[in-house]
DNA sequence: TAGATTGTTAATCGATTAACAATC
DNA sequence: TAGATTGTTAATCGATTAACAATC
């Protein structure tokens, strides 16, 4: 296996759900570089190069097998679900909690977060939330892989710090606020007012 | 001015964000590069390449005028406030129209869309919610700029082409499911389980 | 066989980083 | 003046696209 570039993961993952798709809901067996194109927006020749990073699974003039395409993709995103820690159960985090389409992507919420003891102790989709006092005692347990912050924005750092303290290795970060974390922990931001932002400029250049 | 690239973009909307915090809350006449570097997390040396697309307004051994500076990035995302229609008005979407930093980025939802009988007519936060059947006369008289798909998957082309056909330039698509739009429409997709997957690949690897 | 499609190697493009001159 | 910091030009790096050979 090939050194496998930083973009061409996301693109992978999109291959993997279509692939699911098209096996669960068509029922296809073979499907062309140039369908998958058609469905997913990138080209036909970024989609094979992307491909042939893994395993030289396509025929020609056949295309590739979907379910030994999809296997093969897998073997990069380990097939265990991705178990995560919720920090911050206000209107954002209780949504991410609910949303439909991360139980279909295996992405399993194991615990939750919030300091309103109003809503300390409650259950919500089967997930249980504590205080954020007893974070650092609870995550290690529950072998979260991936902590959210959905806090307001000036907590972001302290939950920051707390969740790296856990040993955990990733962060997903909705707060407006930048993060800083100890080496070998990675953050990624998900800043919706920039999102917004930066799509009207492209609309008006 | 020179010719600004894509990624710049992003990097820009958050000095000015930076800079307005730097200005309101630490009351700074000045700030360099350096500084810039230290809260943003890019490298001193991008902020300056960045900043000399739009302006010169640094002084060598003082760095940039904070107001100034503030005030020539933000000659690209021009002053006025973005127009935002809103589709779905579930648990993500509510949370989205709910979000509180969207109002300090001048981001306005003017109106939301939703299937449900039961939300139909009801206000959120100053914001009306109406029958998706009515969109197409309602969007063009009000001026959204952008619009957002926040609806079960299934119906999310739908949703798409009812946008387009307003004439609005601009969708965020935080649907699982790659729309196709006409010519001159611009996408952004917030794929929620692919930043989470893809955030799990990069710690494995 | 002819034609379609994969997969690889080379060329191009764009963005970041390095080096350094300008200047307060 | 000396030192710090900006801003520009050149070099590097990485990713995409183009060209084409391989093959079913």
């Amino acid at each position: 296996m090939k050194k496998v570039s930083q973009k061409t993961i996301p693109r992978a993952l999109l291959y993997v759900r279509t692939l699911e798709n098209l096996i669960r809901k068509e029922k296809r067996d073979y499907v062309s570089s140039k369908v998958l194109s058609q469905i997913t927006g990138f080209t036909d020749v970024q989609i094979r190069k992307d491909i042939s990073h893994f395993k030289k699974v396509g025929k020609p003039r056949v295309g590739y097998q979907t379910k030994k395409l999809k296997e093969a993709l897998e073997a990069l995103v380990l097939q265990n679900t991705v178990h995560v820690s919720l920090f911050g159960v206000g209107n954002l985090g209780m949504a991410i909690m609910k949303y439909p389409e991360f139980h279909s992507a295996k992405i399993k919420f194991v615990n939750a977060f919030d300091s309103d003891p109003k809503k300390i102790g409650k259950v919500i989709n089967g997930v249980k939330i504590y205080s954020i006092k007893d974070a650092t005692r609870i995550i290690p347990k529950s072998r979260a892989q991936i902590g959210v912050i959905a806090t307001p924005e000036e907590k972001s750092q302290e939950i920051a710090d707390i969740i790296s303290s856990c040993g955990v290795k990733g962060i997903v970060n909705f707060s407006p606020t930048s993060v800083s974390v100890p080496e070998g922990v990675s953050v990624k931001n998900i800043d919706l007012s920039i999102e917004f932002l930066a799509l009207f400029c492209d609309i008006q250049g």
